[in-house]
DNA sequence: AGTAAAACCGAACGGTCGTGCTACTAGAAC
DNA sequence: GTTCTAGTAGCACGACCGTTCGGTTTTACT
């Protein structure tokens, strides 16, 4: 890895971190500079624009993700154990991984929830892709007779999904000291409903 | 109602729908001035700073929310009733008022979720306001005998705004055609598991 | 109709924004 | 040891930011 990959990477940790607390678009370019010690210029000597900048945030961001939740999950044996290690795994990375601002994914979705542009592109993607993951350890889940034959993936995938939406709003907003008991409690029930009897 | 008011409360309208698009932080003076013909300093002079326009921002949603959200639903029978009709206005609001960016009160509390000061403090009030109106309807439900007695509202409105939380994102950012179906279905599911067999 | 107050405007302030351009510097290749 | 190149800095640009101030217009009341 060069100087210039590495200077770039590191420059793209702090900027998830930053995102994270101001959003894609409050992230200035001045500012980032000054924390990352380089200068506006030699900074951006980087990135083609800031939408780019922009892009490889998120593209940072999902490598990350990745490696502390999506993989190791795939560790925990196949069907409900898997699915229930996800969504632990989730839990953590929004709670604490982003010590700052909360899950830069959720603070990304609604701030270009109708931006157009290669970053909402590039994030609806990932998303989906992330949803279909979780679908995809439910598909085994029902595979290895853990779950119902008629259970939704997709559908289970969108509640787990809503489940976190709400805990980020409830520990991070509201500061609700319960958020996280009543998230694993939601999120039984919904593997109640889903489980073969 | 006095001209100044009444330009005030036009203005307010307008805020709400600029800063639903591109968040309270994202939406400058200027821009506003111009979309309500007004000079800059002229809608300035309404208000004491930056940070009060973005309270009386929300305060102004609020009012609206309330319009056509909660004090319409309270014509519903009490019960689950009125818990259904609660939802589905709570769906509507999100989707369709919000032509443009969608919620505001989503919008802010990502935005704010760790932005000390007034704004954040106002939103974090009214959004557990509304969490406790949403469980205050669950409580009559039960005491309807229309849900069992163990079910916890809060618990409840919690898993409400979940799926209220995960349809805005589905709808907005997904553009999933689905998303309303699967947030009925998740109510349903909800609903179920609360009701008195 | 006259007047005091309220509402509004224009211009300007110091800053910061994203983005170019040019020049210097370090290390790799020959 | 010279040449080449990638990396970084300095500086400047036009635009827009939130905010202030002095003056002008419009409203409301007697």
């Amino acid at each position: 890895m060069g100087k210039g990959e590495q200077t770039r990477t590191a420059v793209l940790d702090r900027a998830v971190e930053l995102a994270s607390a101001v959003g894609l678009e409050g992230l200035s370019i001045g500012r980032l500079a000054g924390e990352t010690r380089l200068s506006k210029s030699g900074l951006f000597a980087h990135f083609e624009s800031k939408e780019d900048l922009q892009v490889r945030i998120l593209e940072r961001a999902a490598e990350r993700f990745a490696a502390v939740v999506s993989k190791p999950a795939l560790a925990a044996r196949r069907g409900e154990p898997r699915v229930r290690e996800l969504f632990e795994r989730w839990m953590r990375w929004g709670l604490e991984v982003s010590k700052p601002g909360g899950c830069i994914f959720v603070a990304a979705s609604v701030e270009l929830d109708d931006r157009p542009g290669p970053a909402r592109d590039r994030l609806a993607q990932l998303q989906g892709e992330w949803l279909d993951f979780v679908a995809g350890a439910v598909r085994i889940a029902k595979d290895e007779g853990h779950f119902r034959p008629e259970v939704d993936p997709q559908q289970f995938a969108f509640e787990t999904y809503g489940i976190a939406l709400m805990t980020h709003l409830a520990f991070r907003l509201l500061r609700d000291g319960d958020a996280v008991r009543r998230a694993r409690l939601a999120f039984e029930r919904l593997l109640e409903s889903a489980r073969a009897s």
